[in-house]
DNA sequence: GAAGATTGATCCCTCAATCTTG
DNA sequence: CAAGATTGAGGGATCAATCTTC
């Protein structure tokens, strides 16, 4: 450490490490800029809204919806509450549980979260499929599993928190939210 | 669209997609986590330092560290703003070139990234490294080229990014030839 | 006009404090 | 006390506007 900072990294490994961590700077801000530019929203608001978008009810709970965007409780509060002013969630007391609270997504949202999602699917396949070979794919996949358990040992299974999209456009409920 | 709203991702392209996008949100916020807790700067703050003192009279353009750390020239005047603040960072006018600034990093500032290297390196090794074979090092280095080259197409080469460890630790004011 | 750099308004995230219910 | 959730203060990133020099 005293004649190279970076010491314990070999040759190769410097570079592995360069090539993602660059990745990791680059690849957050260019999802966020299309999602900004091409629907006026963030990228994180876009998980929040098609997590709930194949969700049964389009409901879920404040605690699982964090889970499964990989968020906090406190940053997916902050996050509904600006969806909330714009029309596009609302939130729902917990019948059997008085500390819990869903969240649910409006027509209004729903119609949003479909415009939006062809988009970023075909930009995330632009970015990230595409230039890869199908091994690749798999690739990716196992590595970003391996590292996340290290990253969050505790934390859930990513195939749990993946949204099943059976769900999707079921029961017509409550159309439209109250403020005009 | 209609009725799924990934639909244009296959159910193993999806899965992949989910663990990927995880890690992007996930690790970030590790390394940050870690960098502030232990050294008290954060992740992009070591960048900028450790960039800086691998390079010939730990000196850069504003201009080339914001392309070596992946950043913005604005980002990084408002860091170095920070950084010399702090006292590890000091502004000095390019003599050939008026419009042009040096970064220089300050003896406090050396020794600040030289106690901080070890543990992010440590850390770096723990999360990324060690969870995945030395395959897989490979595999990631090569996946995540591949996608930058999409995500900047006219960015730099990383390989041109890499500060070359040589220069480190240098007295005098000499010009290095680059090893071939 | 183009390139290097800085500034500041605005938005968002983080984190600790707080509240309520089980 | 533990779990679910909310709030607000403080800090950092983004982006357009601006300035200077080539």
């Amino acid at each position: 450490m005293d004649r190279e900072v970076d010491a314990r990294l070999s040759a190769e490994e410097l570079q592995d490490w360069y090539a993602f961590a660059f990745l990791l700077l680059r690849l957050p801000a260019a999802l966020e800029t299309h999602m900004q530019r091409e629907v006026g929203i963030s990228h994180f608001e876009y998980l929040v809204l098609a997590g709930l978008s194949m969700m049964p009810r389009h409901t879920q709970r404040m605690r699982d919806l964090a889970d499964n965007t990989a968020s906090t409780v406190s940053r997916l509060s902050n996050v509904v509450s600006r969806l909330e002013k714009r029309g596009w969630v609302r939130r729902e007391p917990d019948p059997d549980d008085g500390r819990s609270t869903f969240a649910v997504l409006t027509a209004t949202g729903l119609a949003t979260v479909e415009a939006a999602a062809p988009r970023h699917t075909a930009e995330v396949r632009r970015l990230v499929f595409d230039p890869l070979t199908k091994a690749q794919h798999r690739q990716l996949g196992t590595i970003a599993t391996r590292i996340l358990r290290a990253v969050v040992p505790d934390g859930p299974r990513v195939e749990d928190c993946i949204p099943t999209p059976h769900q999707h456009r079921q029961t017509p409920e409550i159309e439209e939210p109250v403020h005009g």
